[in-house]
DNA sequence: TATACGACCTACAGCAACTGTAGGTTCAAG
DNA sequence: CTTGAACCTACAGTTGCTGTAGGTCGTATA
């Protein structure tokens, strides 16, 4: 049996982490010592190094506990999956390119500037004055 | 004189987003009409922009604040706008290498898994084991 | 001039996915 | 038996907004 810091450490969690996952129901409510602390076997340790791993690979809880339920299920197609999965390559995708624009856009800003004042500094320049920009880069997210 | 609503239009903004940024400093409190309606004129225009487009490249809102404050000192050297602009450009460069090392990952994952049961699935499994993974992509975040 | 109605006002709650804090209890080593 | 690290609950804070409720203002039209 794993106290809850012992199952942090093992999955590289924080332990404030595994009680919120318990909290929004995205791991279960362990078994508890004597004295109220809780304490884990391995396949709650299983289960966090899946949702850790899932983290890791950028998919968010909702879509988390979507694989985890169909995981419950063996005999079920695993279509689903697959689809989960690719979504979020093409989300990846997405805002990999996105900020590639970013990267050219703002190299070019540096670039730029040659000034030393910022009474000219070309930066403060492009920043005000949308129009000096070869993109669009529209929405501020990712 | 703009009302809230017009400067939001001609800016692409939420007339929430707004009313926030003037909540944490970053706009400044405008006049207001008679009734008590914010009336906005050139100036704050042109600072809106000037925020929005930097949160379009990616800046967060406290980034903006300082570069906003430095460009009131035209006199000043630019080495510091410079610095804030290079900052950013590296964390995006930092989060397309992570979001790239994703990719892989996710794009290995999904073409190795031939199942068509969820029991066998080699998503879930990879998911499952860590050590079936190349990379390290170590933190949950970009 | 009256009225309708969209735009505005404040204040606050909620989102994702945690992280940190306060104030108190339990466990295990020495 | 004592000490102190680790645990407990409950709640506030993070970033950058967005949405809601319940009420007021401004202006175009009849």
């Amino acid at each position: 049996m794993l106290s809850i810091g012992t199952l942090a450490k093992r999955t590289g969690t924080k332990v404030q982490t595994i009680r919120y996952y318990e909290q929004i129901g995205l791991m279960p409510e362990p078994g508890r010592s004597e004295g109220g602390q809780r304490r884990y076997g391995a396949l709650e340790l299983d289960r966090l190094a899946f949702i850790r791993h899932s983290r890791q690979l950028g998919f968010s809880l909702e879509a988390i506990r979507e694989l985890l339920d169909l995981s419950d299920s063996p005999e079920r197609s695993c279509a689903q999956v697959d689809a989960v999965a690719q979504k979020q390559l093409r989300e990846v995708e997405a805002r990999i390119a996105r900020l590639e624009a970013l990267r050219v856009e703002l190299r070019r800003m540096i670039g730029e500037c040659r000034a030393d004042r910022v009474a000219n500094c070309r930066i403060l320049e492009v920043l005000r004055d949308h129009e000096e920009c070869l993109s669009d880069h529209d929405r501020p997210d990712s």
